[in-house]
RNA sequence: GGGCGGUUAGCUCAGCGGUAGAGCAUCGGCCUUACAAGCCGGGGGCCAUUGGUUCGAAUCCAGUACCGCCCA
């Protein structure tokens, strides 16, 4: 016999289920021809990174689909890697090596490579570790780095041929540049926001005329003003009318300005006229090409000013803060008013960045965009859910060109030859350093030292892993991928480049399926942050109620279209249901009998059925097919809420109690045998249905059940055709069920405890439900507790009774040990009546409507007149059983 | 400024044309030998607001208000 604690103790089984699924190498793809496959690629986390409440529920959602497809028999590959991350994680380690007392600059750039490497040998891959512990699936044997041999490869096998096609190129353009990470950054790469800030109105006098003449301009940046080459008004303004064409003096410099007409500017923005900084604002690089101006460095890369004169050398704040100063001494600052300014921060560091004119690398992306887009269009590719179809579009319509370049030491190198005259751009194998360039007469090749974007390797991911731009048989097999499951905060990011690089490399989608999740907030929807201390660390929680329970809980919480709001209350909750499963095991386990007999039961459907047998079953098989519906449309939380409450609800609650009853039987007897079949094959399916989402617990018990320590391999997930039952007495049998639950109501409504003893008496006006009753006579009063005294098919009892009706079928109480109070069953069933007449009264009027009658389904409407017609029993069972109980207590009285 | 989403029970959320649901919380009764991390029963909602479409709207459409996110 098997015989299991009373209460669940994940850490005393999942350590040792870790250890066996490694082991044996459970996660690996078989690569037998014969089986579909099914594969996905983990997005790939920070290689130095921890596991975060982000990171489970997005293995967990992975992991569910892994398990399930592998139990409908697919061929899975679930590839997991970690991503370089190249300012991330030089971000940390500068920090870690200025803790140590270290500058990271006064390190060589292969220093500070040695600084890296050997931190993530001391705190790399972690998190491998960590999601084992989560129970993912993955194939590790298969781990990729967005850094190994095989995919520098990649990275420069893409660079090289987008730089022949022209893809790639060299230029001077405006970026946004950080200064303390000291790069440039992509336009994703930047957090807007507004930020409490000023507005500066500045006189900037007009030439040749009156003292306190001139255009008053505002800015939220006074300091850049230094590198002004132009004052710009909307051409419709009338209050510039006068100065068309004319030149102003700029403050401070007394450089000529002259002012122009854009219709960029927005008129009610301050005064209406704008300075243009060209090399330190994006409009107004666009703006100065309009016409025809050249701009003027101001700040250098740390930030600090390089205009010779009072403000050299000053950094940007300090150098605001003086030209402001300045401006107020000269009478030339007309107001400072409070402003909320659109301020860019560096996603990594958080430092304002700053927009900067250098040469960097960038990629031509409108016709790599055009296929991705055409791709989704013709459904070769679905987003899920599709409302992200409409932002994908959106971003790929306006896509802008992509700045790859980075200027740090961590990254893939971008292997090419750059003159430093011309700026000409030439790929490494076309020359070498020192040889003077072809096209100009000046210039000399260098070796380009800048990286590339860590996303631009990311954007390989699901077929750089699988061996490209080598033919492997991984990629024949596994290429493309079927599903990605990701975050929508990295939609841009990798998602749409992901799709764009794969189209143009493979020549196909890298997924068929963009499963988008949303993010966890806390349970008041805050942001999870270590400052607030609101961070739920899934370890913790992992350690705390077990990681099935944390996993449940994710899966059921992972609604489409809407954030998460986890608090730990939700993660102890589901804690319970953990336990529930083992003590539902448990019960089952206990009644068994020998170990193979359990298997038997386990593995083989149930022939000979009691009628609770055929109920459940039947409840079972709608379930199994629910939950392919509900997993094959990606609805985690549809599939979760559904095995809990079948579990549950109806398993537990209903099916384990009523079986007590034929499991009293003796040994060898065939009501007993029927039920412990039902029961253990029950079990054995819902563990299967079960075990995506919660694999530690369900493994354990099957494997128990099974007695084969491989548990659910080669188990099949639940094959409804194979479930036999009789639908008809399934329907029967849930009447009885009712029953049960009206004589539970009658009594808890008349605050009679279990214990008191209850007569109970069943007006039912259908044989076969009547028959059923009968046979289940003790079911019906051991679930009820009650003493079932009468059944009639056509008339109820003598005397003072409670009386419930649900049009089909009246049941009647009373309770033994005392009278039955006629005062509260009175006020009981009047308060029905008025209830139930409410209901009458609504479907009698949708009844009574013509354009209903005539426009609405047949259906509906024959399910109107039953329900009204159940409902008049109801009432008339009730005003009936008044009048009884009234005329008893005269009866009595008189 | 453009786009997207939300507003349903005290709290957190399902439902998305045909009788308002769940979990938690709450109230009443139970240690009924699988489970007190449990069992049985109950109460609680003009489905933000205004119009429209429809025989019928929490559900579809439009506007409004508030909340949130993304892009400029």
């Amino acid at each position: 016999m098997i015989e299991l604690s009373t209460r669940y103790d994940p850490l005393a089984i999942e350590p040792i289920l870790q250890e066996l699924w490694s082991e044996r190498k459970r996660f690996s793809p078989s690569l037998d021809e014969g089986a579909a496959r099914f594969s996905m690629v983990i997005p790939p986390p920070n290689v130095t990174g921890l596991l975060h409440i982000g990171h489970a529920l997005n293995a967990t959602l992975q992991d569910v689909l892994a398990r399930y497809k592998r139990l409908h028999g697919y061929d899975v590959l679930w590839l997991p890697g970690v991503d370089h991350a190249g300012i991330a994680t030089q971000f940390v380690v500068e920090r870690d090596l200025l803790s140590r007392g270290i500058d990271s600059r006064t390190l060589s750039k292969e220093g500070l490579i040695g600084e890296i490497l050997a931190y993530k040998e001391r705190h790399g891959n972690q998190i491998f570790s960590q999601l084992k512990k989560l129970g993912a699936s993955l194939d590790f044997s298969r781990s990729r780095f967005t850094m190994d041999e095989g995919f520098q490869d990649a990275v420069q096998a893409v660079f090289r041929r987008l730089f022949k096609e022209g893809l790639v190129y060299l230029g001077d353009y405006i970026t946004n540049f950080c200064v303390r990470c000291q790069t440039a950054l992509s336009d994703l790469e930047v957090n807007h926001q507004s930020e409490a800030g000023s507005l500066w109105l500045i006189r900037y006098p007009a030439k040749d005329r009156a003292a306190g003449d001139g255009v008053v301009v505002a800015t939220t940046r006074p300091e850049t003003m230094l590198g002004d080459v132009a004052v710009a008004v909307h051409p419709d303004d009338p209050r510039y009318r006068p100065y068309r064409g004319g030149t102003l003096v700029l403050p401070l410099v007394g450089r000529d300005i002259p002012l122009v007409e854009d219709a960029f500017v927005d008129p009610a923005f301050g005064s209406g006229a704008v300075k243009i900084t060209p090399f330190h604002d994006f409009q107004d690089f666009e703006a100065a090409k309009r016409h025809g101006l050249t701009g003027i460095h101001v700040f250098d890369k740390d930030g600090k000013v390089i205009i010779p004169g009072p403000y050299l050398g000053l950094d940007r704040f300090e150098a605001r803060k003086r030209v402001v100063e300045d401006l107020k001494e000269q009478g030339l600052l007309v107001e400072t008013a409070p402003y909320e300014v659109p301020v860019g921060r560096c996603y990594r560091c958080g430092s304002v960045i700053e927009p900067l004119v250098s040469r960097q690398w960038f990629v031509k992306m409108k016709s790599l965009a055009e296929p991705a887009v055409a791709a989704v269009k013709e459904g070769r590719l679905r987003f899920i859910p599709e409302g992200w179809v409409r932002t994908y579009e959106e971003w790929m319509a306006n896509i802008k060109d992509w700045c790859i370049s980075r200027q740090i030491a961590w990254g893939h190198p971008i292997e090419a030859l750059v003159c430093r005259g011309c700026g000409s751009a030439f790929l490494k194998e076309e020359g070498k350093p020192g040889d003077p360039c072809p096209n100009c007469t000046t210039g000399r090749l260098e070796e380009e030292t800048d990286v590339l974007d860590t996303w631009f390797s990311s954007a390989l991911w699901p077929f750089a892993t699988l061996g490209w731009p080598r033919q492997t048989l991984e990629l024949a097999r596994f290429y493309p991928t079927d599903t990605i499951v990701t975050g929508f905060d990295i939609l841009f990011f990798w998602v749409a480049r992901m799709i764009m690089m794969g189209l143009k490399f493979t020549g196909d989608v890298p997924f068929r399926d963009v499963y988008i999740h949303a993010l966890i907030r806390d349970e008041h929807g805050q942001k999870m942050s270590k400052s607030k201390g609101n961070v739920i660390d899934p370890v913790d929680m992992m350690e705390k109620y077990g990681t099935d329970a944390l996993r449940f809980t994710l899966a059921i919480l992972a609604v489409q279209g809407r954030d998460i709001r986890l608090s730990e209350g939700r993660i102890q909750g589901y804690r319970t249901f953990m336990n529930k499963i083992w003590n539902l095991a448990r019960f089952a386990f206990m009644n068994a009998g020998t170990t193979e007999r359990v298997k038997h039961c386990f593995t083989q459907p149930p022939a000979a059925l009691n009628p609770a047998d055929h109920w459940i079953l039947s409840r079972l098989s709608g379930v199994v097919k629910k939950t392919s519906g509900f997993l094959d449309a990606y609805d985690f939380s549809g599939a979760a809420n559904l095995l809990y409450h079948f579990t549950w609800d109806e398993l537990c609650d209903w099916y384990v109690e009523l079986s007590k009853i034929p499991l009293r039987g003796a040994e060898g007897d065939e009501k007993a045998e029927s039920a412990r079949h039902t029961l253990l094959f029950t079990l054995s399916c819902t563990l299967k249905l079960l075990h995506p989402f919660i694999p530690f617990i369900t493994e354990h018990l099957y494997a128990l059940g099974v007695g084969n320590l491989n548990g659910f391999e080669g188990a099949g997930f639940p094959d409804p055709s194979a479930i036999s039952f009789d639908e008809n007495k399934a329907e029967d049998f849930a009447k009885v069920i009712g029953l049960i639950g009206r004589v539970r109501t009658l009594r808890g409504e008349h605050g009679l405890g279990p214990a008191e003893p209850l007569e109970v008496f069943a007006l039912i006006r259908s044989v076969p439900i009547l028959k059923l009753a009968s046979e289940l006579k003790p079911s019906i009063e051991s679930l009820a507790r009650c003493k079932l005294v009468g059944l009639d098919e056509r008339f109820g009892p003598e005397g003072v009774w409670w009386r419930v009706s649900d049009g089909t079928m009246d049941v009647f109480a009373r309770p033994l040990r005392q009278a039955a109070d006629i005062a509260a069953e009175k006020a009981r069933l009047l308060k029905e009546v008025q209830k139930v007449e409410g209901e009458i009264k609504v479907l009698k009027a949708r009844l009574e409507n013509q354009g209903f009658r005539e426009h609405a389904p047949a259906l509906v409407i024959s399910e109107h007149i039953e329900r009204m017609e159940l409902l008049s029993k109801k009432r008339d069972s009730a005003l009936e059983h008044i009048r009884t109980i009234q005329d008893h207590d005269s009866g009595v009285r008189s």
